[in-house]
DNA sequence: AACAACAATATTGTCGACAAACTTGTTGAC
DNA sequence: GTCAACAAGTTTGTCGACAATATTGTTGTT
């Protein structure tokens, strides 16, 4: 109910671009896949999760037949980011501890062999820029507070790693599970103590990736996502 | 979501009853299926890769409007299984070397992980149950050449594997991975030596399992991962 | 007032039709 | 003979309508 109400007359373009207050408005975007907002919707929980999600409701505010909806709900499905139930619709997956218990475990060796991966095809060069990063900005965004500069540095970094691993099924799969937890990431950070924690440990995946130490790199990094982890379990009643 | 149970359907072999209402069997059985139907041609390459699969051929052979397997086709691109091009339909995906390299680069993780996982939260007594199993009628198996018997039961080790692992994302990742490179498998194993080296390895792994060294399990398990793919990559002219 | 049966409404499931885009076959100029 | 332009036929993309099922609201009985 927090989309405002659309009138019945059929007015497509208009009606879609009403329907979404984000800043970023592109016109193409609504036409070409009503998949990628509706999965940015959930994964920043916009949406947020137990919402039902009626097809009706969504191809008024994009302006198209439901067909095209219920495509999109049967990809979200796929992806593990709604629930659909045989004639009671869709709801957005609802994430329950050991859920997300299980989402880390396969995160963790899937960014340790991103690590190795990207230690032994990427240029070294990029991670002396980013040891230099984490060792100046990036120290400078915790010790400040600055939680959305922290974060926002960490994606870079992130994305990085894992278009120099250059496996593109990884990269699909490790996308997968961002998304479905992204609405986490920016709580584990804030606990306290986190942040500077995974600073250290980054600056030392860094150093093990600048000198070329693969195995290293996928210890260290796979430490990196059991520690994340452990903070979310220790801290889940605030979180979840 | 359901654990892939591979085993025969219905067979619509029979294409287009022609007539008009077609004598179609229960609903909710048809109706998801033949996503399921898909996906098992295309493992078994019962639909060779590159084959175009048309939209309207499927629906005059399910007996259902197209768009179902409009549906089930999106589906079948979400797992990788299919490439979709606008306006030109839908291919079953081809395997490159370097894409199944990739493919066999996470698999290694994903097994690994999955070792370990089932050491720590599996039965010990079906650990030792099945390296009877290897040391006994699995290596008989192997000694007479009886390929398709070592396979049906590394399969049903494996499935052990995942179901005492307890991790349905786990599952789901794995699973996605070896449909797509189901075909392979067969052929990696008749490669000269394979099978002895596999047994081997998987006697060392259960060893392990048995006295609950999850570590060693995990490593043991990515050693003989690494192996197979090193086998597919010398061999590779002969399988590709 | 509580409850059950029933009616009305809303939502999902399925379908066939039409439009747009691509593919193939034909014709004609050079 | 080769090639380009065009026409006919396929194939995919989109839509609105109808059927099946679930949810909500109403009424009457105890």
């Amino acid at each position: 109910m927090t989309r405002s109400r659309l009138r019945s007359v059929p007015a497509p373009a208009t009606a879609a671009r009403a329907g979404r207050a984000a800043p970023r408005a592109r016109k193409a975007e609504v036409q070409q896949d009503i998949t990628l907002v509706l999965r940015q919707r959930i994964a920043t929980q916009e949406i947020p999760p137990g919402s039902k999600l009626r097809e009706n409701e969504l191809a008024l505010e994009f302006g198209v037949a439901r067909a095209r909806v219920r495509e999109a709900l049967s990809v979200l499905e796929q992806r593990g980011l709604v629930e659909r139930i045989p004639n009671r619709g869709a709801v957005v997956m609802r994430l329950e501890l050991s859920q997300v218990a299980h989402l880390y475990d396969v995160r963790e060796v899937l960014e340790g062999l991103c690590a190795r991966l990207a230690t032994v095809n990427g240029d070294p060069a990029v991670w002396r820029a980013a040891l230099a990063q984490f060792k100046g900005p990036m120290a400078r965004h915790v010790a400040e507070g600055d939680i959305d500069a922290y974060i926002a540095g960490y994606e870079i970094f992130r994305r990085h790693l894992i278009d120099s691993a250059g496996n593109p099924v990884l990269a699909g799969m490790l996308d997968s599970i961002l998304e479905r937890t992204q609405a986490l990431i920016r709580r584990i950070i804030i606990l306290p103590g986190r942040a500077e924690v995974g600073l250290k440990q980054h600056t030392a995946l860094l150093e093990a990736m600048v000198r070329g130490d693969a195995d290293e790199a996928e210890r260290l990094r796979r430490e990196n996502m059991r520690s994340a982890k452990s903070y979310l379990e220790r801290y889940q009643k605030y979180i979840l």
